[in-house]
DNA sequence: TTAATTCAAACTGTATACAGATTTTTCGCG
DNA sequence: CGCGAAAAATCTGTATACAGTTTGAATTAA
């Protein structure tokens, strides 16, 4: 019975580091909240010691993605309605600034990045053949912020996102697509036209919209389960 | 001339950590920008190996305190009028959103917080005998961040506001101290009066007035400056 | 059976070792 | 002298070792 239970589940490029391979596992789920995470198994599931692996923790841990305490494992932060709110909320401040930043000093360079940015959403948003509309969604808010040229608000934004990606399965999107939809275009052309007040409304309603129709599964932490287990992926959602 | 030139220039209490101890270093200009961060070196001014100061920099590097590329050292980041700038729209918008949320949301026990921190300003930034305005300012932004209750923002914050400590000789904000006082006093007025617009208005305001008044030392950037090095703590300002 | 206790296995925090990369110094030659 | 190549010294990336802590199972007492 104890036999080597060696499941790897997700391979390693090894031109990929540590932390992103660990982000992405927990992200997709192989990683459940509540896992604790070994270094040793870890590490051995990535071919790699556990110095890399602790130092790739502690980048996590500075992502909020686990929670790491003196003489313990880390674990995987647990997901509840309260914390998608907060990100959410958050999510609409930073790109609210950014829409307001890009409105009032966007260069032409950065204008014309988001324009074909903005140009493939529309592409894809309705293209029946292209389901995945949260990675498309995705790609146009970070194109935005993007385009405000703030380092730090970039690397901000970038973390609520991955927070939100990992709780997107409690953000039921579908049947409120169009709306979703209208309010990027509403979103886009204030931000091509440097109104920087009708693009912060966008965002904000937006951001309403999201909030309204978080599905209610509260309490989704885990049970104890060792980094070696967590086999929920299940099919990609939205 | 190989002299031990083991200048410790701060002790570290044992009880705190050694990123504590770094990005103190960084921010009282110990480690001035440009310094580069031998890992052996630090060890062995802080009593410790290799092992535990690369976590402390993986957290400084999420925290943008430090440049650090693949088999090179770290190095203290420069500073930068531009980098100031993007920090404090970045703080703007931060700062922006927690005043709304505590107009909107916060509960009775936040609000209390936040009015003992606010007295405790008014009564120091009053008194001639306490000069480190700044100190005391922040210290009220910090109170304003909390009572929003968004745990991300908070870290968020704190990190901007680490960045701008770390810049204060260049935010002269002497001359401008009593604009400031009534900025922070519209600030908190309608923050207590759960007027969310107007405590914004009194945030843009207050970091317009901050932005025109960045003194011009541009490219902050030291000569290379080995981590044992960089005594020039001076005076503290404002 | 349940609760407390003891003990063993597993795990973390940190020091150290070593290979490979980078930086600095030395040295030869124009 | 100055320039460039070669060699030495330094430094990083990672593996490993070991002490102290935590976890969890086995055992004993109530």
């Amino acid at each position: 019975m104890k036999t080597k239970d060696r499941t790897v589940q997700r391979e390693r490029p090894a031109d990929i580091g540590i932390a992103d391979w660990l982000r992405e596992s927990i992200i997709e789920g192989d990683l459940p909240p509540g896992a604790r995470l070994s270094e040793t198994t870890l590490g051995n599931e990535l071919g790699v010691s556990r110095t890399p692996v602790r130092e790739a923790l502690r980048v996590l841990a500075s992502e909020e993605l686990i929670d790491w305490q003196r003489n313990r494992s880390a674990v995987v932060r647990p997901v509840s309605n309260a914390s998608v709110v907060e990100a959410l909320d958050l999510l609409g401040a930073l790109e609210m600034f950014a829409a307001s930043q890009v409105a009032g000093h966007a260069n032409d360079e950065q204008i014309a990045h988001l324009e074909v940015a903005y140009a493939r959403y529309r592409r894809q948003a309705l293209d029946p053949s292209v389901p995945k509309y949260f990675g498309v969604n995705m790609h146009l808010h970070f194109a935005l912020v993007e385009a405000a040229g703030n380092t730090m608000l970039a690397r901000f934004h970038r973390i609520v996102v991955t927070h939100l990606i990992r709780a997107r399965h409690m953000i039921d999107i579908t049947g409120h697509l169009e709306s979703s939809i209208r309010d990027h275009s509403r979103l886009m052309d204030a931000v091509l036209a440097r109104d920087a007040i009708a693009a912060q409304r966008a965002i904000a309603d937006h951001i309403e919209v999201m909030k309204n129709n978080l599905s209610l599964a509260e309490a989704e932490t885990a049970p104890g389960t060792s980094a070696a287990k967590g086999k929920k992926a299940g099919e990609p959602q939205n």
